[in-house]
DNA sequence: GTCTATATAGGGATAGAC
DNA sequence: GTCTATCCCTATATAGAC
């Protein structure tokens, strides 16, 4: 088995359960992989498993979302754009964030300047189109902070409510809001 | 030690750990009283303090925010009164909230339906107020869900920020984007 | 690279003295 | 009501064979 192949069977394992809820039972399952098989593959163990997963996802994010914030383009378009992916990205709702999966507990712990650090990326693109599309850069910045926020929250509501709409909502408002 | 003295002391503990990475261990220094002496008062053992807890919460926002809501009085007033509570009780974000830590993991599987059913209760209560001030049913019960996602991902955004002036923007803003 | 077997620590929970 | 001592289980992690 592959290493990536690995990352990618362990991601929804940390998805459903958090990153504390998640053993190496689960992991081991998840994988078909024995937990010494693991261990050949993440020398750090449940930590470093889970920090290839963000990071994973992270570039995955990079590759969809980001990557078209970043393109050429009429910003509205390109932010229309970048509300598609984020919902496939999201799956209408129905996958958690790591960002708000990692931020509790233990992970928060280990992980904190990470996650952080990649919030605060999200933020920066996102901001960076409303400038582009004539925004001042301060209102840019607050706007592309309430949008995620706005994201995060429709993720969590999701969740409890056993509803998709919250989310489908979000996104669709999401270009309106963000340019004014 | 009287019982609500403990529920007292075991809520920072969740909060700020979340379910399974909350220990006995742990709730047992946060009370100062020993493991079994937990088990006096909550014979069912960590799933009844976390229950309780949440029971606990639900109810000390009963009192503050949705009392308000409940009131008479004009409906902007209202609102105002209770994005104030709301600020209390969250300490302008710094407190993470326990729907969105129970509606994970080995905590969603066990209280789904309960933190489900408080949401859903807090949306009514939210949505009623608006249909006073003559905001048609439908439109009233999704500004009021939208409100509370905003809120929710707010308290996402200052735990990974470390900062909490989105929460105090959410909640600044709370009132014009209800009664549109 | 994957396994079985195991080490060691900590988890939740209980018994029974006081 | 609170404690000490303990039970059993599962957790993470490692050793070493194949």
């Amino acid at each position: 088995m592959s290493k990536e192949e690995a990352i990618f069977k362990l991601i929804p394992a940390f998805r459903k359960h958090g990153y504390e809820g998640t053993s190496l039972t689960m992991l081991s399952k998840a994988t078909g992989l024995g937990k010494a098989s693991l261990y050949h593959y993440f020398p750090g163990g449940k930590s470093e498993m889970a920090a290839t997963v963000f990071d994973y996802i992270g570039s995955e994010l990079g590759k969809s979302v980001l990557k078209t914030l970043q393109g050429e383009g009429e910003p509205k378009l390109k932010i229309q754009a970048a509300c598609e992916s984020l919902r496939e990205f999201y799956d209408s709702g129905r996958n958690s964030c790591f960002l708000a999966i990692m931020s509790f507990g233990e992970a928060d712990k280990l992980f904190h300047d990470k996650v952080k650090a990649r919030l605060e990326l999200m933020i920066e693109n996102l901001a960076k189109v409303l400038v582009e599309a004539g925004i001042e850069k301060e209102i840019a910045k607050i706007r592309a902070q309430d949008a995620i926020a706005q994201i995060q929250g429709a993720l969590v509501l999701v969740r409890i409510l056993d509803d998709t709409k919250p989310f489908e909502r979000v996104i669709e408002g999401l270009p309106g809001r963000l340019l004014g």
